[in-house]
DNA sequence: CCACAATAATGACGTGGCGTCAATTTCTAT
DNA sequence: ATAGAAATTGACGCCACGTCATTATTGTGG
């Protein structure tokens, strides 16, 4: 009967890294929130944990690869959500809509967390991680599904798929700056939009 | 007949002052497109001048504030390149198109230099230095005005703004990426986007 | 149940960049 | 010419970094 507590079959090994690095995830997450990326360091996230600070190199090499794991485990949450979005939307318009609602919730969900504003908790360098750019892909084959089921005019995949990011990363940050944020009106706004504006791009040659 | 070479009446404190900030910036341009944005250190910098480490400190608190330094210099040369297209415009379509070279230019010539490739050389672009906030304020000066001579209908003009930078920035990227970036392409795709896409953001309450 | 090997955690240590500051040099004004 | 203001200089103390020999923990064969 004691079996079903034993659901994982691992060791005790392996559960305990599993854990270390979590905790050290955890942490980081915090102390980026309450110091900002650039006046963290790895001290401070190794101190917010019961690790010592030889530790934390067994499990990552620096800062940054810290926060590329943080942002690549934020990735590969979205992007299931995405394809769920995608796959089963009844209308392209419905697609945007539910894709940019998605996001939008994810980063309101995402910056709950109290501390500094937005702006200081995250690098200031560009990071594009596997599973970013996996979740580019992501959009990319959801217009272009949207343009061969000719949902939407022949244009550059590539370019729209851009402008939407960039049209959710800037006014998802202006979302964020007005309270209470609301996602449906960003949203409709995006999707509006875009919909529209597609109408007006060039066709692909 | 001497004074045409004194066109400054300004003393040698004041010139060497510039010039020893614009030689940190200058050096900083290129360690920064070198090494990148996260690996330069003060010292890199300051190697790449004939000054001592002390002095960098008279001129700038860090590399961050270097960088912003930069960052405002380019904002500060951009806005009036906006102002220029916004009031020299014969419609909307004329001014946004106008607008959106401007700023593909821009970024072209930016990144000309040679070095690291684009992604790691610069942090990513933070709207919340005074410069970078003007920018912004003139886009968004330009598009009320169109909604206020009933060239484009009354949406939400930040929004709106945001949606612009966002699609400039991304699709700025983008056509970097390709070779060789074709700035007309990039330009006409943003414009028919935001044109026609304007008739479709909902309608300000 | 007990070695014994394999693996991970620890924290002291050398290194190097950071920001400061007293001493020095350079400029300005009288 | 000279005093005083202003800017430059580089050495210095500090602290975070990343390493590594040591210690502790876990898995395994006898």
């Amino acid at each position: 009967m004691s079996d079903t507590a034993a659901v994982e079959p691992i060791g005790k090994r392996e559960r305990t890294k599993l854990a270390n690095r979590q905790a050290i995830l955890v942490a980081a997450r915090r102390v980026f929130a309450q110091l900002g990326y650039e006046a963290a360091t790895v001290r401070d996230i190794i101190r917010g944990t019961e690790l010592a600070s030889g530790t934390f190199y067994n499990y990552f090499r620096s800062k940054e690869e810290v926060f590329e794991a943080l942002a690549d485990d934020g990735a590969r949450r979205f992007r299931p959500i995405l394809r769920h979005a995608r796959e089963h939307a009844h209308s392209f318009e419905d697609y945007l809509r539910s894709a940019f609602i998605a996001y939008f919730r994810f980063i309101v969900e995402d910056n709950s967390v109290e501390g500094l504003p937005i702006e200081q908790r995250r690098p200031h360098v560009r990071l594009d991680t596997p599973e970013m750019m996996a979740v580019y892909q992501e959009v990319r084959q959801g217009l272009e599904d949207a343009i061969a089921h000719g949902d939407a005019p022949r244009v550059d995949a590539d370019y729209l798929a851009c402008a939407c990011i960039g049209i959710a990363q800037e006014l998802g940050s202006a979302m964020l700056r007005r309270s209470p944020p609301d996602i449906d009106t960003a949203a409709a706004f995006a999707t509006g939009l875009i919909l529209k504006g597609l109408e007006g791009a060039p066709r692909q040659s």
